[in-house]
DNA sequence: ATCTTTGTTGACAGTTTTGTCAAACATTAT
DNA sequence: ATAATGTTTGACAAAACTGTCAACAAAGAT
């Protein structure tokens, strides 16, 4: 019996990850995505019995990809603003490569909302990285070391910063008179300029 | 010969705008939109030509009635960073209502790029206000009164951290393990804490 | 009252998108 | 070679969504 090939399932996968949260083609529809990979429409339906079951088959495989590292930079035992500077780093090389995977995420759960009330991606309670994280803040906000205040403010300001600017990229370039090539510019520097604005007095 | 009645004309608008811009329904057809606002779905087509016209009106008349305020605001001799807690004030109050707007535009921009490569609803250059607040960003920067870098990094911050707490709501409630009340107070919280992050000497 | 204009409705048709199925094809084990 | 299994395809059906139209209702104008 033939191994079970994998192949153009893995093409669809990642051609559905570029279309959604790449390019952020929302109204992209199973035609596009097969058109995109090169493979005929009725081949999603094959290897993924829906439109729906592929949507959530890449986004769990997406939140995975992100999940890894980051994960085991909030859980080490660096220093906090190291940690901090790593997991920017980290993420938003990511982010680079899929902006609009929050974008759908939210989608999808404002979908869900209208009919149940629990989103099946999320569980019960927060990721205990997160928390263990969120206590560093809280002891970095009593040191003094950072400015006080709440510290999920903080982590709201860390991810508001860092995705922003990809999701809103084009309002963003007409809004500030910038074409695609300076805008790249300032997308570089923002991990820097994040790290310095977490950061006031240090740098 | 009656009076255009406008009653429902202005019913279907506000409806649109709540289920696109507050809800942020992406997905939501024109019978959604009817029986949101309880009036009969051809009616729509009798009003708007299409699902389109619908939507491009709905997105000018939510910009306009955006942009009213805060030009004056931008535009105003204010002390920079009084200028800029009004303006936080000022976006922010719109922003509740329509949290999803930008979201709206970039799918469309997104869209429309997939077939021409200019985006009607934009002027070529970017607007006057925000060109005169982006120099005074810089005059500040020299005087060392806010932290320097460039000018584009100030704005991209300023609008990072008003909007993604809203449009991503869902995600870092979960993130962080709040219910939405919770979530709210966060919410409520962030004017000032954007305001103590962009000015961090000063409070 | 009748006419005229505007507003509203349901039925219908057109279009787009999705899902199914049987047949054809490929590959490998027997 | 043949059977068995997995893959690919086009044709078709079903569903969802949009737009049009003729008929009807409402309300002021004549």
């Amino acid at each position: 019996m033939p191994i079970k090939d994998c192949h153009t399932e893995k093409l669809i996968i990642d051609t559905a990850m570029r279309v959604f949260f790449t390019e952020g083609r929302v109204y992209a529809t199973t035609q596009d995505i097969a058109d995109a990979a090169g493979v005929n429409r009725t081949l999603i339906n094959y290897y993924f019995r829906s439109k729906k079951d592929l949507f959530t088959t890449v986004i769990k495989i997406t939140r995975k990809k992100f999940k890894g590292n980051v994960d085991s930079i909030l859980s080490s035992d660096l220093p906090f603003r190291e940690k901090t500077e790593k997991f920017i780093d980290d993420f938003m090389s990511n982010l680079i490569n899929y902006p609009y995977l929050e974008s759908f995420i939210t989608v999808d759960i404002i979908q869900h909302r209208l009919k149940k009330n629990t989103y099946p991606g999320f569980s019960e309670k927060s990721p205990a990285p997160i928390r263990q994280y969120l206590k560093e803040i809280e002891h970095e906000m009593e040191a003094g070391r950072i400015k006080k205040s709440t510290p999920v403010h903080f982590i709201i300001n860390l991810f508001s910063m860092m995705i922003y600017p990809l999701i809103m990229k084009q309002i963003q370039m007409n809004l500030l008179d910038l074409n695609e090539a300076e805008y790249n510019i300032v997308l570089s520097q923002r991990k820097q300029v994040i790290l310095e604005t977490l950061f006031p007095e240090k740098t």
